[in-house]
DNA sequence: CCCTATTTAGACCGATTGGTCTAAATAGTC
DNA sequence: GACTATTTAGACCAATCGGTCTAAATAGGG
C-alpha cells in the first residue's frame, strides 16, 4: 500500500465532483469532501493540493467526462442542424431526471465562484465560448448546404442559442416544471427551421 | 435617538442588496454587511432577525425596487410585443454596464441557494413563473390584435423567451462579450417577428 | 527481517463563521 | 433633572472553516 495511492483518485474525483455540483463550492465543506470521497485528510492534501485545486480538477472532470460527450455524440448527427437539437434534447432530457435538477456545473460556477476567482472565471467561460463556437460552426455548416437561409448569422444565432442552453439549465436547477423546459426545447427546434 | 430606528432601514437594505448581489449569500459575512450598512451587531439582530431574514428582505426589496420597474416601464408600450421587447433592450442596457455584471440577483439565488432552501428557491421560481405568465400574457395580447399568428403558443414562446432572458443575465454575469449579449437580443427581437 | 518510503488516523492550528449578551450612552417623558 | 426605553459599542461565544503536522501502521525492496 505504501508505494503507490492507496485510493482510486478518479472515483474520489467523481464524488467530490457530484458534490461541488449540487451544494456549489462554497457550501461544500472539507468534512463533506472527506466524507463523501472517504479519504483522510492527509491523503486529500497530499493527492490534490487542497479545496480549490481540487474544485479546478472537479471542473476539468466534469468538462471531460459529462460537457464532452453531449457535443461528441451530437457530433455523430450527419445533418448539422440535427446536431444542435441533438444537445438541447440530451439537456433537456437530463434536466427532467432528478440528477438533472443540479443544472450544469459550469452554469453554477460561473455565477457562484466565477466573478470572484479570475482562474476558475475564465475556465467557464471559455467553456461558453466554445459551446457558441461549436453552434457557430454547425450553422455555418448548415448555410454551406442550403440547410439555411444565405443571410443567416451564424454568429448571432450561436449566441442566441448557447443563451437558450444556459437558460434551461437555470429553470432546471430552478425546478422549473416539465413543460416549461419541453418548450425551451421545441422552441430552439423551431428556431433553427425558421434561422 | 432611543425611541425611533437610528439608521435608515431603507438604505441599509439597500447596500446589504448590492453586497449580497455582488459576491452572493455564503461569500458574503456577517462582517462585510455590518461595515458595508454602517450599523452596528446590535442593532443589525434587532432590525433583522439574522443574516438569511435580511436576505430575505433584500430578496423582496429587490423585487419590488428592481425588478417590478422593469416590467413595469415595460407595460407602458402600447404594443405587446413591443412590451417584450423593451424588457430584452433594458436588461442588455443593464448587462452592458459595470453595475449590470452582476447579472440578476433572482438567477444568482436560484442556483446558489435555492436549491438549499426551501423558501428562498420557492420565492424565487415564482418570480420566474411571474415574468413568464408576463410574457405569456403579452403574446396573448399580440395574438388578439393579430400581430401574431393565430396558431401560436404563447406558454410555450413565453418559456422560451423566458429561457433566452435568464441566459443573458447568465452571459453577462460570465463576462461575456458585448458582441454576444447583443445577439441574444435582436435574435429575440426576431423571434417575436416570427412567432 | 530490517529498512525505508508512504499512508494512515486524528490531534491540533489560528482565523473566521453567525449569533448572543452586557454595560455605557442617549434622548425622549414627566 | 430623574426616570425609562432604546441603541450603542464591543466583548464574548461555541462551532466550524480550510489547512498543517505528527506518530503509528503498513508493505514494498534488500
Amino acid at each position: 500500500m505504501p508505494w503507490e495511492e492507496q485510493f482510486d483518485v478518479e472515483q474520489a474525483l467523481t464524488e467530490a465532483l457530484e458534490l461541488f455540483w449540487t451544494k456549489g463550492y462554497e457550501s461544500t465543506s472539507l468534512q463533506d469532501l472527506l466524507q463523501t470521497m472517504k479519504i483522510t485528510r492527509g491523503s486529500f492534501y497530499n493527492t490534490f493540493k487542497g479545496k480549490r485545486e481540487l474544485f479546478l480538477r472537479a471542473l476539468e472532470h466534469y468538462r471531460d467526462c459529462v460537457v464532452g460527450p453531449v457535443f461528441g455524440k451530437a457530433a455523430t448527427e450527419s445533418n448539422p442542424l440535427e446536431a444542435i437539437a441533438a444537445v438541447f434534447r440530451m439537456v433537456l432530457k437530463d434536466s427532467l431526471s432528478r440528477q438533472g435538477r443540479k443544472g450544469c456545473l459550469f452554469v453554477n460556477t460561473a455565477l457562484e465562484v466565477g466573478p470572484q476567482d479570475k482562474e476558475i472565471g475564465d475556465l467557464v467561460r471559455v467553456s461558453f465560448e466554445g459551446v457558441e463556437a461549436y453552434f457557430c460552426s454547425k450553422l455555418e455548416e448548415a448555410r454551406e448546404q442550403g440547410l439555411v437561409q444565405q443571410k443567416t448569422d451564424a454568429r448571432k444565432s450561436a449566441a442566441s442559442l448557447l443563451a437558450l442552453l444556459l437558460g434551461m439549465r437555470v429553470l432546471a436547477r430552478a425546478g422549473a416544471g416539465r413543460a416549461t423546459l419541453e418548450s425551451v426545447v421545441t422552441q430552439a427546434e423551431n428556431t433553427l427551421c425558421f434561422i
